[in-house]
Formats: structure tokens, sequence, C-alpha cells
DNA sequence: CTGAAAGCGCTTACAG
DNA sequence: CTGAAAGCGCTTACAG
């Protein structure tokens, strides 16, 4: 049933139908109350291509996910979070996957030409990043999930990771661990440079000097954290303490301790950053992890909503946040060895 | 730029430019390739709201996850695939997640009447399933991941869950074990129905009495696993082997088994059914542990295509598939113990 | 093979 | 507070 057949069952025109079912103002109160009863009874539901075409909004919010491979579980807990709010006000999300950075630069032409999204969310960003040049270029509106520099001001909600590292290190140089092992992202990537740079400070507040041979980088995998710590573990003066830059690297990061024949927490200190998952928590694994946590969930909710604001006109400057991490110590943090 | 406007700029009816976009044969092909290269060099590109009023197509597929919780690494993996697959034929996917059932079922009547969507995707359905009865009424085309019992026909994909546990269950009772955990999930759902009569078969099949002791439900996580193998740890006769329904719940299972001072696979045997996730996988555990394994990504790629196929006209009975499972022993199941 | 025109189902400025 | 009508940007049956 379409606006026409609905509004002459009812006996109203088409107008006032459509506006008492958008909330407009100049529709008496009763009159809205009996359509609105009257489209519930009947079914009736306003045809959603014809009321984007109508307002030239697309009701949608597009995400795009690089290489199928990285839709991982940190890519779940934000699009749970930002489905959550945006279910709320009725707009839909939009999933892409791409292989390559062009075909990404690429859809977002598409996405932007085609009106197919009125926003996108833009995520793990680059400290110099092509795709907000190319964002703003285009006039889309986008939040990003992480920092990047530009020249003009854009959206974006970040945690603190140079906070969060600088934290953790602290901790494990508190515990007289002078050996301290990083597994980070790519440096390219700002949240990996926020927590490189996190390290170094912590480390240097305490006297210790960077060793490039503990800094290594990689994918937040089980199998990687495996590998880069059996590198650690062979070097002359292996460390005493690792930062695994998320759960999973940590998962493998014990095994290769383990597989050293050491004891995670007791030989090797251990401090994991990531996200507050339901399905793994730190709390039960063994021993229990010391983390700096941090829900992607929340955020997915919270970017959700900062699109919103954004596409109701308010300015993208006046939508910038950078989330606290708190260090959550557990029993993996122990004095380093004598 | 709209076609109007793109039209008259290359010195052609808006007709012939959109035949020529979409491929129609009725247009010379020197036509159309100008056409193409025009639109790409002046970045035209199709109103997609408007196409989709004109056509009635919505050019949407629907998938609505109940909980925001269940949102977890099964659902991403089958994003990825679903929308690697769509991707291809320019289709988008909508997410949508509700609190209840009452909540999705809303879902699909609104996804329904706005037109929002050309079908759904509907996952884990139970032996009887209201959701497959709504959307056979509402007319909505639809594809199921997993099975269920309806009147009609309707298309789906799952994978053979009975012969996965059974050739688990065999594989454990080969090597002497007699007493067999499963952590199952709930079998309302038509996926755990079938595991437990597959395991059950087995279980005849050697002789051996199923145990209702022996058999428990839960979700799939780290600290389910955890919970359940701790109660079957405590029985006054224990298990020799656990099937664990999930990777996450392997992983907790094997540290209740560590915390009670046995080791996994040499005291106690594990086989985990599971996906093939790219950060975590059974060869890294420590031991590596035994699988039913189904890709879950590759299941998404065929789901999108056979909704694609839905669209084109084939009929649900056409589009119904089981995948076989394979069963990968490594190190965590080995002879029972003497 | 190409084009003029009606129609898809809404919204909204304008008029009352 | 309510309605008639134009317009959003496409597609496609019809005519040539």
């Amino acid at each position: 049933m379409n606006l026409k057949e609905f509004a002459s069952r009812i006996g109203l025109s088409a107008t006032t139908v459509s506006r008492a079912m958008s909330g407009y103002p100049e529709v008496r109160p009763e009159t809205r109350a009996r359509v609105l009863e009257a489209a519930e009874k009947l079914g009736y539901r306003p045809n959603i291509s014809a009321q984007r075409l109508a307002t030239g909004r697309a009701g949608a919010i597009g995400i795009v996910f690089q290489g199928g491979g990285r839709f991982g579980p940190h890519s779940s807990e934000l699009m749970g979070g930002l489905s959550t709010r945006l279910q709320r006000d009725g707009i839909d999300i939009l999933v892409s996957t791409v292989e390559t950075e062009e075909e990404e630069m690429a859809a977002y032409r598409r996405l932007a030409a085609s009106k197919r999204v009125d926003a996108v969310i833009l995520h793990t960003p680059a400290c110099k990043d092509k795709r907000i040049t190319l964002l703003q270029a285009l006039g889309l509106p986008f939040v990003v999930h992480g920092r990047s520099e530009a020249e003009k001001p854009f959206a974006f909600l970040d945690i603190d990771n140079f906070g969060a590292i600088a934290e953790a290190t602290r901790h494990l140089a508190g515990l007289g661990h002078r050996r301290i092992a990083l597994i980070n992202g790519d440096t390219a990537s700002t949240y990996a440079r926020d927590r490189e740079d996190g390290y170094r400070t912590a480390l240097e507040e305490h006297g210790l000097t960077p060793d490039p041979a503990l800094m290594s980088r990689g994918e937040f995998t089980d199998e990687t954290g495996f590998r880069l710590t059996q590198g650690f573990l062979a070097l002359s003066a292996p460390p005493t303490a690792v930062i695994a830059g998320s759960m999973m690297s940590a998962l493998g990061a014990m095994r290769a301790i383990r597989i050293a024949g050491l004891s995670p927490g007791t030989d090797i200190a251990i401090v994991a950053h990531d996200d507050v998952f339901p399905y793994l928590s730190p709390d039960n694994l063994v021993p229990a992890v010391t983390t700096t946590q941090s829900p992607m969930r929340a955020a997915g909710e919270r970017i959700g909503d900062m699109a919103l604001r954004l596409l109701q006109g308010e300015p993208p400057e006046a939508l910038q946040e950078v989330w606290p991490v708190e260090l959550i110590v557990r029993d993996s943090t122990r004095p380093a060895p004598a």
C-alpha cells in the first residue's frame, strides 16, 4: 500500500499523512494520533527509496573494511555498538569490504556519487591519511575511529593509546623490569605510533633506553604474537616482560613462553592492550592477564552518535573525543626475576 | 550531476544513457562504450534511491543480529564472506541489531513493508522457527544459514553438524575413550540438536550409553567452557575426553583441565568444532587441537550467491546445500589413559 | 538502435 | 491546520 491509497482510505490528503508520520509540528495532535494508529493497523510504511529520493538523504551510514581478513573480532564489536546506536534513529549501516587502499578510495567515491550513504565511518587511520583528504574533498561527512593529521578539522573518537602503553610500561618498570618488549602494530597507523611514543616516554622516565630489538610489529594474531615472542626469547638478553598489542597477540606470546619452558607471569610478565570481548576475558586466562582495556562496543555507539550529530549540522571540530584507558592489574605482571 | 544533465552533455537522450549504463542489449556497442567512458570521466553515477524507486528493487540484503552480544567472531566471518560476494553485484548489506525475538520479528516486518531490502539472511534457526513462518507469510525472500523444519521449502546452507560430531565421537571412541563429554549449544537450535544426535548415534555404534551428566549446554564462550568443564571434572566418574562446541569453549575447557592439575590432550582429550579463524588457529594452541572445521567465511560467500539467485527467480527448493565437515586430527586427542 | 513521456512513492514550498 | 501540485532522478513500455 502506498501513501496515496493509505491517505484516501483514512480520508486525509497525502500531504497531511506525510507530515503526521514524519513528526512535523503543523499537524493537530488528534490527526497525528489517528494517522499513526491507522498506519499501524493497516500496515502502512513509507517506501524508503521514495523517501530518500524526495529528501535527498540516504538514511544510511557506510563503513568499509579493507581485506576480508581484517574483519575480525574488533570489527564486530565496533559494528555491534554502531548498529545499536543507529538503529534508534532508523539509520542503516552499509558494509563494504575491499582488498586494497585503492579499492577503498574507489568505494568512497562510489558511495558519495550514488548518494548511497549520508556519512561514513573511517577506522585505523594512518598518521597522514589519503582517505581523509579524499572524503573532505568529496564533501562526504565522516567520523574517524582513531586520530590523524589533516589540514581541516574532522570528527573523531580515539582512545588514549599513548597513555595506555605509557601506563603499562610504567607499571612494569615499577616492578623492576628493565627489558620490556613491545608487540606493536604498523607504525604508519596513528595508534601504533602513539603506543610507541608512550612506551619510549615511560622508559625514559625510568632511565631506560629503548632497545630496537625489543620493539617489533605485526598483525594482532595469535600466530604473530607467538613468532615475535619466540624472537625475543632467542635474544642474548631476552626481555623479562612483554606488552602485547592485543589479546590475540598475548595468547601467542604466552604460548611461546610456555614452549620455551618458562612460566608466563612469573618468568616473563605480560600486559595486553585490548577491547572487552564478551567471549574471551583476560580474567579467565592462566595467569589472569593485566590489561589496558577499552570497550570497542561503547566506542562504536558513541561514534554512531557523533555521526548523527554531524548530519544534524554540528561542526566537526565540536565532535572530537579522546577516551582514557584504564590499566587493570592482574596476575600476569609480577616483579622482575632477581 | 544527474542523468538529464549528463545525457545532454554527451548529446544523447536519458533513455539511451540509462540503457547503456544498465547493460541492456539494445544499445550499440560503440554508444555504450562512449557512455561508460564519459560517465567515468565526468564522474556520473546514477542516484541509487531514484534507481530503486523506479525499479522497485532495494539493492540491499538484510541481516539481523539478536543481542549485541551475539555479534561475535562467527558473525564477523559470515559477514565478511557475504559482503565479499554481494559487493561484486553492487548489493548492499544492511545490518540491524535487536535484543529480543519479538524485536527481530518486528524488524523483518519493517524491512519488508518499507522495501528496504530485497531479501534477508536468517541464521541460527530453531528446529521450528517462527521467523521462517513470518518471512514466508511476508513474501520476503530469504536464505537460512542452518536448517529448520517448515511446511514450505526454503533456501538454506547448512553444515553437516550431525556428521561432524558423530565423526569426532567415533574418533575418540576409537582411541579407547568411554566417557566422552559434550559441550553443546541450546538444543532448541537445529545445529545443537543435530550435534547431539550425531554424538548419541556414534556412542551407540560403539556400545556406549549417553550419560546426561556428560551432556551440557551453554554459550560458546571461554567462560562457559571453563565452568562446564569444571562441572565434568567434579563428577565421581569424570570424562576422559571433551568435545567442545567452539574454539572459545575449548580454550575454557583446557584452562579448567590445567587448573585441576591435569594435562589437556594427555589426561583429557579435546576436540573442538569451529570455524577457521584467521586470528586464532587450533594448530597454534598447546597442545594443537583436533577440530571438526568448517569455514564460515566461505559459507557467507555462498549464501550471498544463493540470495542473488533467489532474487533472479531460482526456486528455493533448488537452493539447498549441506556442506560436509572435515575432522582434522591434531595433538589434543590421544588414546584414553589406561 | 534511439527518444519522448509516464510513472515509481514520497516530501515540501506555496496557497488557503 | 490542511491540501493540490511540482519535483526528486531514475526506468521502461511504447512508438518510431
